[in-house]
DNA sequence: CAACATTTGATACTTCATATCGATTATTGA
DNA sequence: TCAATAATCGATATGAAGTATCAAATGTTG
């Protein structure tokens, strides 16, 4: 079979890293795993599983579960309390998310850590974790507000 | 009836609270009141309901929907992606949540909001909200870890 | 106290997620 | 190549969390 070249470098990239963790390469994963590879925004597992006919319900949370554990997708929390996934990229960071258009980026060049640490420890709170998620307006979807029709 | 002193000086504020923003003081409403009065940590609605014989689901979450809207009450996001309810003290604050006990702490002095509206708009990005947890562990719980027995 | 709008709660339903377990599939070694 | 075996699948049942419905009960007002 050689280098079988029908899924994205990503896709691959990602059924490569689930072999390494001693996870089977099947059918429904790999399914799964171009679905998510494709994905540009949040999605749901359940929309996942729309768009996935034949594959049952829990193998789409299964997969879903091991993507998270392995560090290939993660979990976004939107402002109306709904959980999401999303590709992840570097190790942690945070997410600015478009209430608009459902984009997201990733937050860089902050600092946030530093000053939770010291503040925290002027409270005598040791802090193992944090979770942040920014909501407002991509340039895109703001540029479109401010010049209508 | 003159001034009732059953319930304590918060629940009789929140009651008050609420009557100011049109809602009738009914008897489940109080007892909702006065029991969410008394938590000292974050609580579920489920959890609610079943400390609260003789009132109806339903009633327990539109009584909770009300106490967030009038800013009585505040989500938590947990660190498994739950989410509970606990009394909120100032305007808008972030947690600190030990983990250990499920005390929580407001974060004072932190000017997260100057960092990320800098930081995002270096992104293009228009910031409308953040959510914001931090996780670990309070002074008493973390004493207990060092001194164990 | 009568009229009326709000509120209640039993119930059904929705959504999201997990548990069960026999059938299927991938992998390994002979 | 093929059987053994362990992982995985998926139909289904179940569970958790929350909402919708609507007749009955309750509070408020004049």
């Amino acid at each position: 079979m050689a280098t079988r070249r029908r899924d994205s470098p990503l896709a691959e990239q990602i059924l490569e890293t689930l072999e390494q963790q001693g996870y089977r390469s099947t059918a429904p994963r790999r399914l799964v795993v171009r679905a998510v590879a494709g994905q540009e925004r949040h999605f749901t597992a359940e929309g996942l599983y729309g768009h996935l006919p034949g594959l049952g319900r829990a193998t789409i949370y299964r997969s879903l579960k091991i993507l998270v554990e392995t560090g290939v997708i993660c979990r976004v929390l939107l402002e109306d309390g709904r959980l999401h996934y999303q590709l992840s990229h570097r190790g942690h960071h945070h997410h600015l998310l478009c209430v608009e258009c459902g984009a997201s980026q990733d937050l860089l060049g902050c600092d946030i850590e530093d000053v939770l640490v010291s503040t925290s420890a002027r409270h005598g709170f040791e802090i193992s974790g944090h979770w942040l998620e920014v909501y407002g307006k991509c340039q895109g979807c703001a540029a479109k507000e401010t010049v209508p029709g």
